[in-house]
DNA sequence: TATTAGCACTCGATATAATCGAGTGCTAAT
DNA sequence: ATTAGCACTCGATTATATCGAGTGCTAATA
């Protein structure tokens, strides 16, 4: 027992090894893990004495800890994360063909966005079995196809928004005075010519003052331009899409005990979501929080894995799961990778 | 003790007033209503032996039932009737003042329907500090006012329907042929001046037919007509919002047991919540489902009010509030009531 | 020095029993 | 018809005993 346990060090082959041991065993059973009971379980050459030996050690390093004395160990956030790192390292996750079954036909066949979110969300819940989460993408960064000026009533005009992601924006605009329905046409060519091939977000800026001092015959180029930037104006902000949330009613650790309060602060309180959604947003690859690593109060005991989606190479959204801090880390991870890839080239192709 | 027990009579006034106090006493508290409390909490002049006379009568009418022998009584699903529908005759549902605070005005800011319900379902269910549903419009019975082809890619059109409820449908056609800007220009006219003043449920009948056999001059009328039936052809089933579920975690009653379960059913099978709010479509008017009258087997111990809601005098969607038998009624009826003309009166005005 | 057997001890979980209290039904008096 | 009185019921609460899986520590062992 001379090893050091009073400071960091790195575990060795042993010591690891059992930690991930220990933690895939509390993952899947849920119940403490005691020495006696887990050599036997995996048939381990080695005493149950030397086991408690091995744990006291974990526990020294906070890698483990007990709920309450002389009850079996159980991982801590500090357990959890090499858990995770381990696996992310050795590249263990892999997802099993036809495991999941994404069904990316139906999802082809909708234009409508929204309805894409949610079927894409409420997949990644069922498949998870925990939460779904899916931060909507900022549109802002989408290119201008085309721009359709459409009737509706004497003073409304709907302004539709084509992207080249094939995405189509609507939005009503109140105008003062009647248009024709030929000058909206004019209007309509007018505004694709001179908006196409921009994003929104390069629209929103300086873009209506260049067009405004430039010089244009025949239509009344002012009246165009104050719809469209009327329209572009307060374009959308990202969404929160949450399903699945029925997923965690059935896992009993989640409604015992007072943790229902963590689960309905982050339900109710979107923010927090939105928040760690657009921290995922703002990186490449695959993010994991787990436990107090989502800071804040009121959640205790729960975890997230979540990544961010691309449109071409351009970082737009985020997608996650949220689940108990004991969650199957080996399924969900995969999953939101994969997810993630999916929307990416989803979205990707839509914009050819 | 003369009085028929044995088989149905109106109940006496004091029997009635009693029922609904206890219904009302065990609504509010949820614990189960015993003859001497009960007294002294409502300073009745009767003694407790002849509230033990009143109830055991009310219980052998089945109005009240005892969880297990020498408890309290509590209302069977019959009581609960009872009490619902003394409520709805006396006209004692009213709503207070400010109580509700529909945000109408961010609800007629937004254009996209979609949003439009779930701004109400959320709100609904706010409100009601239960779950909120609702079915979406059917869209089959609004009157086409334009008609809009906006070219998107080479072989995609985007289809824009303009309802005169100032609705807008998008749906994307495929198409072999290239078509020009300046054909899709007179397809948009030519289906207007065909198609406006018909709603969708009449375009989709033999209307195309009758527009084939008509002779029209300058137009490639038939790939118009082509391009028109197919987006129309599977037009949008009316959909299912939900809101609130994390409300009924709140409840305690619901959270015990196995409630749960019913729970999860009620929101898994989709079909279930679609059925009944498609019943309560095909009348006007509130609709209380108390308990078993939710003709589910799985469903125990929830109740459901729901209400239709109309585009100017046509019956097109329904809307309703989800929770625990024991539920607020006095609240939730009128709530639901109004949240439906206010759909109503949202939905009439858009189409002025 | 690392491992292991042995042992006393801890403490949540489970089971059993005792008690409490709010409620009931019934009877007899008013 | 109403009410007081009373024995009885039964879930809920509390107290107590027991069980068992687990621990830490010590001393023996490879």
């Amino acid at each position: 027992m001379a090893k050091d346990i009073t400071q960091e060090r790195p575990l060795d082959e042993r010591e690891s090894s059992i930690l991930q041991a220990i933690v895939y065993e509390y993952i899947t059973t849920g119940k403490t893990v005691g020495s006696r009971s887990f050599v036997q379980k995996y048939s381990l050459s080695i005493s149950p004495a030397t086991m408690r030996n091995i744990m006291f050690d974990l526990e020294s390093m906070e890698y483990l800890k007990q709920p309450h004395t002389s009850a079996g160990r159980i991982p801590t956030d500090k357990g959890y994360r090499f858990y995770v790192n381990s696996l992310l390292d050795s590249y263990e996750f892999s997802l099993k063909d036809r495991e999941i079954s994404v069904k990316e036909d139906v999802i082809k066949r909708e234009v409508q966005l929204d309805r894409i979110f949610s079927l894409i969300t409420k997949m990644l819940s069922t498949e998870s079995r925990y939460a779904a989460v899916m931060l909507t993408p900022r549109f802002d960064f989408t290119v201008v196809k085309r721009v359709v000026l459409a009737p509706m009533d004497n003073n409304e005009i709907l302004f539709i928004l084509i992207t080249r992601t094939g995405i189509v924006l609507t939005k009503k605009v109140m105008v003062s005075s009647n248009v024709t329905q030929d000058e909206l046409y004019n209007f309509s060519n007018y505004l694709t010519s001179e908006l196409c091939g921009y994003s929104v977000y390069e629209i929103k800026g300086t873009i209506f003052d260049r067009l405004r001092s430039e010089k244009e015959d025949g239509i009344n180029k002012e009246m165009a331009l104050d719809i469209a930037e009327l329209a572009v104006s307060d374009y959308e902000e990202p969404r929160l899409h949450i399903d699945g949330i029925e997923n965690l009613l059935k896992i009993p650790e989640m409604v015992e005990e007072d943790r229902l309060h963590s689960l309905l602060s982050i339900i109710e309180e979107r923010n927090i979501l939105r928040g760690i959604l657009e921290k995922t947003l703002e990186n490449d690859g695959i993010r994991t929080l787990i436990g107090a690593e989502i800071e804040e109060e009121k959640v205790k005991g729960c975890s997230m894995v979540s990544t961010s989606y691309k449109i071409g190479n351009k970082l737009v959204g985020a997608i996650g799961v949220i689940g108990p801090t004991r969650m199957d880390y080996e399924k969900v991870v995969p999953l939101v990778d994969y997810t993630g890839r999916v929307v990416t080239e989803l979205l990707t192709k839509m914009s050819k």
